[in-house]
DNA sequence: CATGAATGAGTGTTCATTCAT
DNA sequence: CATGAATGAACACTCATTCAT
């Protein structure tokens, strides 16, 4: 950080790749064009980075601590499940839509065999993991949430849900799969969309 | 070996292709390293296709057609949507298993990177999508599903919970993620997740 | 000759790739290419010639004899200087109409490098050679001819006059020539040509 | 050798790759050759030229550039038409012996194989045929050539002894036809040669 | 030290040649 | 022995990485 690349210039290339990567996945994207789209010198990149894949780790990970706040928010703010459900679904939505790079670009890490960028993913996923049953322990506490579930499976499946979601607002190919399902103008109904699935979680989850 | 490929040698060339392609995506993998992994010259495969696009479209298709088989599989059997359910998750769990290189290499189709990803990898949605509109119609019909859900909506949720099921028994990244929510004996445990799967969704969807 | 291929078979082999090595050039022809089109298998050839090069030398060696055998025709009716050569032009003019493939693989021997066939080439470049000093010289004693000029260069520019002629008839790029230097219809008026190509050499050698 | 390529490097990038067009033609000449050949990676090639066809065109455009330069040369020094016809004829001479590889690949043009030979090679054409057209026609204001010629014919068969003249001291095959017609040491003997073209050319154009 | 042109191993693909059948 | 599918070196071209300036 007190090298010669100013905090801007870093922000600015590692947006460019996030963007480069997420598009065109490890692979397809190009270090010498992510350097000009930044306005950087390959070699200044050699220097801060070893190689391509310390790159699209660092990429990653930026990512993911972007997708980690969004949890974090959440659980500050002490309210009912469902109030809980709602405001993460919403700021999923919000997110997806204002930063699709971050989720396309976790979406690529599932598929590229780096063995690096796991580890900084699964840390992320470890911290929605607690979230998520951590409300759902209060929940089940509260007398809200039928106790016959098994706490981890339901996360999971939790889980699940909120990343098909973001998928599906933030990747070109769930997007063309939302609307299939669901109807051209699926995108423009997000609050219906966010009834919906709290209707099919919450009935999932609750004591009837 | 200079008459014809026999079919066993067809075979293991598209089995090490699909690996390959699976694993590295489109342009990740080397048609000459899958010849070498084959065991066969790089030449011979241009006899059989084209070129990688059609050797990649060739194993998308015996894919395709394997995944297609699962559905196929479960709306023969005419029975209760209860059953339904459990046959089609029972097979994902299955197949995933056995053959985890169908769905790596349908995820890759997802992200991007690989050509044509909409005409290929729409097929099996449409296959999936249409599969799961008629259960539920069916259970519609019956009376067992509540109507306050917009059907579409509930076909895509359902259709993303299992899309996350195979993608958890087949992908690597995904496998990760599954031990950490769900403890490391998970994968062992595939009774125990079906059941708890069916206990959500049926609770998701079903009239009080 | 005794081998298990017909002539008819061998005709049409060097036929099929004399077309293909005159309109692709050596690099450009495909020896798999030239056994398909010749109904026979890669192996019969290597059979009768041991590589390509072999090959585009006898398909030379023939080409040339053919036009040889114009030559010797020529020379063979005792004729008047002028009927020799107006004889010899309209040959010319004729052979590379019917035969043009024989005209284009000549010149592509001049462009293509292969040690083997020059030999060949010059061969009978010496027959028409001397054929020309043979008609020149008695044309000389016949007092005909002036005798400032030296013989040998005499018959070379004769002869440079004679290959562009058959060029520009047989060849696509000298044709083109030919029609932006004298019209479009230029090859529709071979008689014209003709007269014309005499009255310039005539000109050129005759005594005043 | 990471700063830009020298103009002393491009140079004898440009020359090796004429003399391998001129030798092998465009489809036997090879890149990866060529850049060994001239002391450089393959990739530079690439970095100044688009791909093969773009270095091809530009050893053709070079190669025209210097033949053109003969044509003005001749035509500026206005004389008569018997000096014109020598110094073209030993512009020639000088040029197809100095830089016998343009002539060379201006064959290779010729024949085909090349990309866009038409566009090129008539370039050349052009110039030469504008030349001669102009001399012609001055001389035939002049009264020293006879009118009894096509004056588009005469210009064709002008050019065509002066291209077979060119190639004589340029391409292999047919030097050494030159000199199998007119002896070993032709060579040697220019200003003969020179003399007896003279003769041959003012003897077929010129008013008796 | 940052630069960015040069590098060259690696890519997809072709085709002259071989050799099991 | 003829066949023609298989072979694999060679091709044009790319791009992550290096290093002279």
């Amino acid at each position: 950080m007190l090298k010669p690349l100013t905090q801007k210039q870093i922000d600015k290339l590692i947006s460019v790749a996030i963007d480069a990567f997420g598009e065109k996945g490890y692979n397809g994207a190009s270090i010498n064009k992510i350097a000009k789209d930044a306005h950087l010198s390959v070699g200044v990149i050699y220097k801060y980075y070893e190689d391509k894949e310390a790159l699209f780790g660092e990429c990653v990970k930026l990512s993911l601590e972007y997708l980690e706040e969004i949890f974090a928010d959440i659980t500050k703010n002490d309210v009912t499940l469902e109030s809980m459900i709602e405001d993460l679904i919403l700021h999923l939505q919000e997110a997806a839509r204002t930063h699709p790079e971050y989720f396309r670009l976790y979406h690529q890490i599932i598929v590229s065999g780096s063995p690096h960028p796991d580890k900084i993913a699964h840390q992320i996923e470890g911290h929605a993991a607690s979230a998520y049953s951590r409300i759902l322990a209060e929940a089940k506490d509260a007398g809200v949430v039928r106790d016959d579930l098994d706490p981890q499976l339901f996360a999971f499946f939790f889980d699940n849900l909120m990343m098909m979601l973001h998928f599906s607002y933030a990747c070109d190919y769930y997007k063309d799969r939302f609307r299939e399902y669901c109807g051209d103008d699926i995108m423009d109904k997000d609050e219906h969309v966010r009834e919906q699935l709290m209707k099919f979680i919450l009935a999932a989850i609750s004591t009837r």
